[in-house]
DNA sequence: GATGAATGAGCTTTCATTCAT
DNA sequence: CATGAATGAAAGCTCATTCAT
């Protein structure tokens, strides 16, 4: 209860007011909790960050592994790839603020990030497994395939306040991209 | 001269220690000056981040400018496909340790955003202009074109420490999606 | 029971980890009851120290007491020094760790401090009762006796770690030095 | 000036409200000047702590030090010993209630305790050359020297508040103890 | 212009103590 | 009696900024 209302308020307070004002005691007053009950439930502010981190990144997730497992086996490639990008932004779509934060101005520990580094790797892996024929031999290719959707959507959820671009056109001309680098040559 | 002896100093420590280790007096020891002296150039120290900031782009920009001067009016797509490939990988070549700390930790301010912003728009302009037999007819595709080049190797130099992928190999990569995306259908 | 246990816990922790860790929590932790219970037997932190403090005056004290009543009375100057510089390093044998920490970390309150300064006043009684024919009229002499034993004692006590002297040397050269002061002239 | 400022507000308060009000800021308060001049001239709170303790030392130290080159070479053993006892009676007069709480409540870092230790070797050292026909063979004897005057005279003046023993019959009275020790056999 | 001693708001963190259960 | 989550005053310390020289 304690513990949630803390990480919750370190997301909010990150999400709106940015890391400069994301201090222990402002999260507590957030939470509504003494900055006594923060340290009884976190070892330190890093603790604390690194909380709010690794539940968005199992949201984030969790919302890639529902995709993959709806596709199954058998899922030709322009069912792939429409619904891998379709799970890109719909992930940053989730807490567009927090995402924005949590990957621009928050230093996160390492800890963190390796798990963020094995997420990307077992989608890698999953696009590697769906994807396989219409890859080239390397496994550079399906970093690429990830890498391209998930970066390009994140500067759209990043930019989109004050450039709104439809999330359809976006969605259409990925899937193009996609389209074009898989049957490219 | 002292100016540029702060903007140096800034520089220097935010690619070699940090934006934590980045105070106002670390910047003034580094140069080599005075405090007081820094507030007589600097406002604060947002001013001397944004000096930082402006100045790395500034030369992003003109190795851009001169890349697609040098594409002249006249070139096929395989051409400016693999010379703007090559640019931005250049670009992001030339200072990685810093260009990786103002992008990933450092706030930077309205004006610094909306010049990188303007930045952006000069050179999706000029990929229009170069590209535009191969584009749609939204503009959309050319920022496509931009940003998933700049994004994947963004991505790159953050990560080339310690998973290296040879720059050659993700040249090739990165001309294979746009020739792809441009050539498809 | 739970009472001893936590006098128990607090002497550890001073013993083992110096008065820096000793704080309530931890000596709670120790004990193995909650800092609710140290709290339905003890008024504050200091009454916790001052139980331990006074225990040990006790055992120290009992110690003492024991020693003169073996001497009897009529012993002669030889014997009673002897017993007395050996009384002395006993009791600060017993627990040289929390005797160290007691008397050079621990803030004890007044009420404690009156306690050992009824224990030295009875000892010095003592001390005169037992040598009595060879001081002079002067309570100083009984006084000198107890003291110059006593803290350098303390001091041998306290730094026989890192500069051991045999405690039979320093028996030895305490008797002389008693022996001489009492029969000079 | 500043420095100064500092190292007399720790020492004053060190004396007059004890370690446990001796905060970082109490003492900028009482120097009169900001929290943050403190940390210009000192690293840490320690670093305060011991230079007070050093600058006494070093006061303590001088005075010996004098007594020392006062006696000469040819001194007789009474006017050694005499000298001696004033010596350490004067130093301890210095500033009984700093001297209490530098010995007692404040813990010192390493290098504080191996200066002090260096000043006693130094002391014991000049005993032996004083007092070498007098002593033992053992360098032991010109420890007990040191210490027993020292030490006693240490709770003289912590105690003499409450317990005014006149100066001149401790003085007396240690004179006759380090006699009754140097001439017994 | 240049200096750098001085400032003080505000940071992270600790820990003796309370009180509803 | 026992519990332990919660409290919050206060600690040590940092650093952007100022201003008298």
């Amino acid at each position: 209860m304690t513990c949630d209302a803390i990480v919750n308020a370190a997301a909010r307070v990150l999400s709106t007011e940015g890391i400069d004002r994301c201090s222990t005691n402002r999260i507590a007053e957030v939470a509504g909790v003494s900055i006594g009950s923060v340290y009884e439930y976190f070892e330190n502010k890093q603790a604390i960050i690194d909380a709010v981190a690794l539940r968005h990144l199992d949201r984030i997730s969790s919302m890639f592994d529902n995709a993959i497992v709806v596709l199954g086996d058998n899922a030709d490639l322009q069912t792939v790839v429409r619904v891998l990008v379709e799970a890109v932004i719909a992930a940053h779509g989730h807490d567009v603020r927090l995402h924005r934060s949590l990957s621009q101005e928050v230093p996160l520990s390492e800890h963190v990030l390796r798990k963020a580094e094995e997420f990307k790797h077992r989608t890698v892996l999953s696009i590697q497994r769906l994807l396989g024929d219409h890859l080239g031999t390397s496994d550079l290719s399906a970093q690429i395939v990830f890498d391209s959707v998930d970066s390009i959507v994140h500067r759209w959820a990043r930019d989109c306040e004050h450039k709104p671009v439809p999330r359809e056109r976006l969605s259409a001309e990925l899937i193009r991209l996609l389209e074009g680098y898989l049957t490219y040559r």
